[in-house]
DNA sequence: GTTAGTGCAAACCTTTTGCAGCTCT
DNA sequence: AGAGCTGCAAAAGGTTTGCACTAAC
């Protein structure tokens, strides 16, 4: 969805256009993907080095409730933040290396048939639908395979600590 | 997934069993679905008075890793907090009511299917795969109706503080 | 001129961590 | 005996809120 469109339907509810928001806007839709509340932040500062971290989730929220855009986990994959993106034309299932962290976007006629049929089940009606799928891309599988080896003997797992990844503030 | 086989699953790696890994175990196990920490955490502390709200988040943190439950966001309805179930033979999504909070569970062929496709369309090799629904159950969709036609002049939708559903410790 | 939106500080909720002491095997 | 676990207190990470001020319409 283009920028040009959430910006009509904003004005159209009655949402005023601000300054601010019209940074937010066009970084979500600039950015192309996945951005999560801080690095949008920190996109916006570059912009307007006075623009508040509250403004953005406030701004997040927003186009969540209007649905312009999509939250997304990622799997947690680093943290517990949410990411967002502008929703598209077509529903897409998110794949995530668990190991490299990369995303790759699955269409497919599965996700449609899926909501069709739980709309057909449960009589439900679907208003957003999320597919994340967490593994390992086929170069982290190879990768993998070597560490396991190079880890040989040690049968006891040296208790991987799987460090959340620190963020930078 | 029985209690039992995740026990000697444990017990397999070198885990220990302990009392209070036995009582999260099994109350995970019975209460059949969908508990958050904080509820897990209720339930034990009826069994022993003692035990930590971080013992919980570690025995769940162990059970995710070694891939014995699942951890599910339920579209975050209700919070940021982590669901949890025991991983179940069949891959299923979830399918939740933004009005009632109501989950129903889908298992259908599109979830193998999707799964099959991403593997050989990336050579993607899948560990976990969550899928997620929300909108509207049948009661609620009539539901909803009433409370629109209700609204009625209102045009300029009435600030709908969804304010986050706070717990009690 | 109104009313909605912003910035700031402070709170909040969920989860993790450091460390001393306890407990399974 | 010794590695592994637990409890406690404290912190961290991500997000929301209250309120006075500002700016969009």
């Amino acid at each position: 969805m283009p920028v040009t469109l959430i910006k009509d339907s904003l004005k159209q509810q009655g949402v005023r256009l601000t300054r601010q928001r019209q940074i937010l806007l066009d970084l979500i839709d600039q950015s192309g993907q996945h951005l999560d509340a801080e690095r949008l932040y920190q996109l916006a500062r570059e912009k307007d080095p006075k623009l508040n971290r509250v403004t953005v989730y406030r701004t997040l929220k927003l186009l969540k409730a209007g649905g312009l855009v999509d939250e997304l986990d990622l799997m947690h994959h680093s943290g517990d933040q949410h990411y967002y993106e502008t929703r598209l034309k077509q529903e897409h299932a998110h794949v995530i290396c668990l190991r490299c962290g990369k995303i790759e976007e699955f269409f497919g006629e599965p996700l449609k048939r899926m909501r069709e049929q739980i709309q057909s089940h449960f009589g439900f009606q679907v208003v957003l639908a999320r597919t994340e799928v967490g593994g390992y891309c086929s170069h982290c599988q190879v990768l993998r395979a070597k560490e396991m080896a190079a880890a040989g003997g040690e049968l006891r797992s040296p208790a991987k600590r799987a460090t959340r990844r620190r963020r930078v503030r």
